[in-house]
DNA sequence: GCCCGATGTGTGCGCGAGCACAATCAGATA
DNA sequence: TATCTGATTGTGCTCGCGCACACATCGGGC
């Protein structure tokens, strides 16, 4: 159309420079009129480049949080196959700093275009994504914001928000006056996760607001000791008979919902995390309301940044709070994976 | 690999015939050892093919409902546009159904691949999907489902479901025999919706079940007529000074949460749909919830249902219910549109 | 022995881009 | 005038696939 060769129009679309001003004005004179924009998928039939990801997440079993983003990057890999991005999944134990710490090398040696990355471990994402940016591989959290990074996105929700949502919810089911628990499971050696903490917080400042006069208790459990919790939580509900509302802000809602359903009695619980255990007790009535944001959706959105970065070159949104979604048994059974 | 040429394999791939038995079995085999799949950016270039879609929807004011689940859909162009899909938005009046049944002529002459139907008026949706049928143009339903038709998938929520939580949001909030009110927006010559009766059917049975014991009173508004239903508003709230707590089945709580607003009266008041008029009621308390779906997501999914089907060819579900979403003053703000 | 159609099989082009390399041209230099 | 040089510009191949068309082989009918 601008008389010249596709060389030329080449040289001027990647601006490498060795082009007649002459020639540039036409050509770009064209580009308007036409208004063109590459054809991405042409694009990269010709690179033919291959986009391999690596994502750094806690191990999981079958239903769990991190096996629900899990679908969603399974998803993402799918949609991208014919892209040619490939991702290698790589997990450590998140009780576990060393078993993290061990997989950065095993990452920089990977020769990899990018990096989706679980916030568990604060100091030693700190020192991965200061690796990554002088080897210049983006990334991308999830979980957790960290500020001293240059990641390309971050996926996540504000934690603190969502336990002053779960403090409202909870306070609209109760006296104001009526004595609340906090349950807590403690596992050995497992630190307590900030986001946990910033939950809490943002939970007893909705009930602070609200010049809540009740008294909060809480009570320590055990991962993995049912027949302790057992006798723990016997213990202190025969101690406090007026206690039937609490709240737990981990995805343990469940160990909890079961023991209530066990015994037969009413007491209003929210939790966090739509996990297959969670939604069962959400169904029977053992778990009243669950916080929970879109894990799939997470998963999927953590790839497809890394794409849109890469290949497509777009701009990305570097802080996305995820929705804080308020599930209940009425609505639970419409959360689908809408990807 | 199998010793013929790309000829040979893409008669088998496309199973046009005229191969041998033999070469058949060698083809095949290597695929089935290379596990082939065929790259659908190369095939989409390929074949260079255009897709026409065109958008059957209700005409809409900025921050709307219909607005919003535009700017869905003209992300999903924006996405793909490499695989030069365009859409065509057509609109009608949403209270005048001479003006939806005068599109389809034009829809028959279009030349179209594909065509997504809001579902207003269900008679003329049903005879324009007949007619969709008999020219084997795919289609997409959105809002209500039809069973008489043969569309390539729905999206909506479901109503009734809709209704039934709203009727325990309500519930949690008031004595179990307090009396409350629905408000109902009466515009000349519009019909009942059908999703907003299903909405009060659902409600209705949440309270039965609960064995609520108050009253539910009946409140006739007028659309667009702020003064006469600020008198009537006055009037009913004069006559039952005991109701503070009250639902609208559609989008125009708004309407009502100003003119609490306005009076400074706190009201316990549910509305539908994430619009932005109700977000701002939401935010200043005059709204208490919102049940709504994510209109940008149910855009965004209608055309990628049609793309799926058509120039991805995979199978997709056919019935989709939306997530049905809680929305109060803690979380609104999160509700962004990822997707 | 020749032409015919039927049945298999192979080849070449192009989709829209990227990129390496070849070609052209004007002016400077020997 | 022939050669060289640097600045431009053009050409040709490739990516993985779809498709039209050319080609080869074989048996049957005249």
């Amino acid at each position: 159309m601008s008389g010249v060769s596709t060389g030329t129009v080449d040289r001027i679309l990647h601006n490498r420079g060795k082009v007649s001003e002459e020639a540039q004005k036409k050509v770009e004179n064209v580009l308007k009129e036409i208004d063109y924009h590459p054809n991405l998928i042409a694009r990269s039939l010709a690179l033919k480049k291959n986009y391999h990801f690596i994502t750094l997440i806690p191990s999981f079993a079958k239903g769990e949080y991190w096996d629900k983003l899990c679908e969603g990057i399974d998803k993402a890999e799918q949609e991208l196959f014919s892209y040619n991005v490939e991702i290698e999944r790589m997990c450590f134990n998140q009780y576990d700093k060393s078993s993290f710490d061990a997989l950065i090398p095993r990452i920089e040696k990977a020769d990899c275009q990018g990096v989706v990355i679980a916030t568990q471990f604060r100091d030693s994402v700190v020192k991965l994504a200061a690796r990554l940016d002088q080897l210049q591989i983006p990334y991308v959290l999830i979980d957790a914001f960290i500020e001293n990074t240059h990641c390309v996105a971050y996926y996540g929700t504000n934690s603190y928000d969502s336990g002053y949502i779960a403090g409202r919810l909870l306070y609209e089911q109760i006296r104001p006056d009526e004595n609340i628990a906090i349950f807590r499971f403690i596992r050995k050696g497992e630190m307590q996760v900030t986001q946990v903490t910033k939950r809490e917080e943002g939970f007893r400042s909705y009930l602070a607001e609200r010049n809540y006069g009740g008294r909060i208790y809480s009570v320590q459990l055990h991962a993995d000791e049912t027949e302790k919790n057992r006798s723990i939580l016997d213990a202190f509900l025969e101690e406090h008979r007026e206690v039937n509302a609490g709240i737990i802000f981990n995805s343990r809602a469940h160990l909890l919902g079961n023991y209530f359903h066990d015994k037969g009695e009413t007491f209003k619980l929210i939790g966090y995390d739509v996990i297959d255990r969670n939604v069962e007790c959400l169904n029977d009535g053992s778990i009243t309301h669950l916080i929970a944001q879109r894990p799939e959706v997470q998963g999927f959105n953590c790839i497809r940044a890394l794409f849109r970065h890469l290949v497509l070159q777009e701009k990305v949104e570097q802080i996305n709070y995820m929705p804080i979604d308020i599930l209940m048994k009425e609505n639970i059974k419409y959360y689908n994976n809408y990807i």
